[in-house]
DNA sequence: TATTAGCACTCGGAAGGTAAGAGTGCTAAC
DNA sequence: GTTAGCACTCTTACCTTCCGAGTGCTAATA
């Protein structure tokens, strides 16, 4: 449908766009090399791409910019693959140089690629599915107050202070520790309030005088939602691109950056590979005039998280996509190795 | 050396410019009603208050902006108390809802306050000169990883995850603990890495085999820094500021707000009380026309930590001082309850 | 003597006009 | 099929003009 030329001239517009943010010109394209012709048929060709859609002009007389379906169509077909970027290096390096617990690895993963690309990084994750109670430990701080702390297999701790009723001895505390450790242990982290209320609860009542009034200090612990953790990297990264030269823009960004539920939302639904999602392919209005490139990372066949970047459609897909789809790799197969150790 | 009609003026002059962020002509203050005089003899006024210092002109024909020297005066000796403000319940409300330990304690304050202010708040500390390790724990997560944690009188839990070497058995793992808790409880957490290396090492080489293999790993734990935490509330605050309708101020400004090492050190000199430097009265380059109002929350006669508000010279300065000063009390009192259950 | 009315003057900002430059589309020639 | 040439379009920068807000000063007033 396309004939050779045409591919040709809309991939190094699409290059040049990319890198200049300039509308390109019938004359720059025939004077750069790579294709022989003048600036006149070029000029025609042009027409031609802009007439299917893959190209726009910003007014009657500019030179071309890529349309959505433009770069929809050179990330699908037309993008090289990336000879050697640095940054692949990078990746390794950080990820290989070793990390200590999954939170570690996700946030140092966040910022080394919104370093890397100068845009937004967006990390998911990871998921608790495969995350389960290793041991549960409370530690009195005072008579009166005590934290409890929950390890995970995977070597995440949570904690919590809380005060101890006055009702509750310490023999009491030990007693109560012991049935959370043994009824508890090995329980998925995502299951862990619903086997606390059906197991735990009656158990406790049983042993443990006034059960009931210590039962919110517990109930909080378990009940909070574990939610998943999102890591966004580079936040203001985004300053450094020229099409925020505009400080409605800025300021709309932000206000979105920081909604977390939102943000989450935005990336929960990739699957498995790398997708690219173009300005109005976005389905949330708040980025309609960006891309968002998520993939997915994983342990074994669940999937586990999610990394994204955020930036402008003028986005360097090629570098993006190739650093993505490293750390993708990277990561999986870093938690792999530390999976199999905890197991 | 100032006339009751001046300084009445200069208040005004003040007030209004903080409100509305324009330039104060003599008509507006003559028709305002506190000042029963006309424009022209406003204007003298005016005129005089700028050959001292006071005030200042945008323009030779526009109205009248406070100067630094304007706001240092105002800030000293001007400035009406606020009569009530919503902000004060709404903090005093958020800290006696209660807090789980110090952290939380802090990141909820500096949100709090940077959402009454719409400006960015930094929060330091809490400094850790009072806090004592409770309890080391080291949790096996399997044969060849285990998590050491670290929890703090004050509730605090740090941890980290490690690799066991392969000559350590468990037993060894489990002496290990019990004299890493027996010399180390009680022990100040800035003393930590010091009496660790006096005391524990010896004697650790002494009943542990292979213990110089395991060494690094316990050393991480007990060498890593304890840094002063650092929490800033409301960092994209400032783009609601008409005074950042700049990119360029914008661009400046986050890349200042997000050298933690230069935030950490701007706000670290504070004494006891609330300090308010404008402008030029900075140190650092970078808020060179930003003002920055500091105080301190304490515990017991140790300082402990800093709060802050950074904004435009254009502050609102009674709300800010007035908000600082009931935040600053009231985490005082509420880290001081804390404080008498843990000890 | 302190205050005020009046007025000429200054400056910023918005609105409109012009010229240069980049780029196009089309036509006609190669 | 390709290209040179040219008229045309639109943006951008720059200049001019004009309005309004506000000033400083002078002279009149209480």
């Amino acid at each position: 449908m396309l004939t050779q030329r045409q591919l040709l001239i809309l991939q190094v517009i699409i290059d040049d766009f990319i890198e200049s943010a300039h509308p390109v010109g019938s004359r720059v394209i025939s004077k750069n090399g790579k294709i022989p012709f003048s600036a006149a048929t070029i000029r025609n060709e042009m027409a031609d791409l802009e007439e299917m859609g893959f190209l726009e002009k910003t007014h009657s007389s500019s030179g071309r910019i890529p349309s959505e379906k433009g770069y929809r169509y050179y990330v699908d077909h037309l993008m090289a693959p990336i000879p050697e970027d640095a940054g692949v290096n990078v990746i390794k390096h950080v990820i290989q140089d070793g990390f200590f617990e999954f939170e570690q690895l996700v946030q140092m993963s966040a910022e080394v690629l919104s370093k890397l690309t100068n845009y937004t990084s967006i990390i998911l994750g990871p998921e608790l599915v495969e995350t389960k109670l290793k041991q549960i430990q409370i530690i009195a701080l005072s008579d009166h107050t005590a934290v409890a702390i929950l390890v995970t297999n995977t070597g995440h701790v949570e904690h919590r202070s809380f005060s101890i009723p006055i009702e509750m001895n310490p023999a009491d505390l030990e007693k109560m520790v012991n049935i959370l450790n043994e009824k508890l242990q090995g329980v998925s982290i995502i299951r862990l309030s619903e086997v606390f209320q059906t197991e735990i609860t009656s158990l406790m009542q049983k042993y443990i005088r006034d059960f009931d009034k210590s039962y919110d200090y517990l109930k909080e612990i378990f009940f909070n939602e574990h939610p998943v953790k999102l890591y966004i990297g580079g936040k203001s990264n985004i300053l450094m691109q020229p099409e925020f030269n505009d400080v409605d823009k800025i300021r709309s960004f932000f206000s979105m950056i920081e909604n977390e539920d939102k943000m989450a939302s935005l990336i929960k639904r990739t699957k498995d590979g790398i997708k690219v999602t173009i300005g109005n392919e976005n389905k949330a209005e708040a980025i309609k005039d960006l891309s968002l490139i998520t993939a997915s990372y994983q342990l074994g066949e669940n999937q586990m998280g999610t990394i994204a970047l955020l930036g402008p459609t003028r986005m360097e897909y090629r570098k993006v996509i190739t650093l993505l789809h490293v750390l993708s790799n990277e990561m999986t197969d870093a938690l792999d190795m530390w999976y199999k150790n905890n197991e």
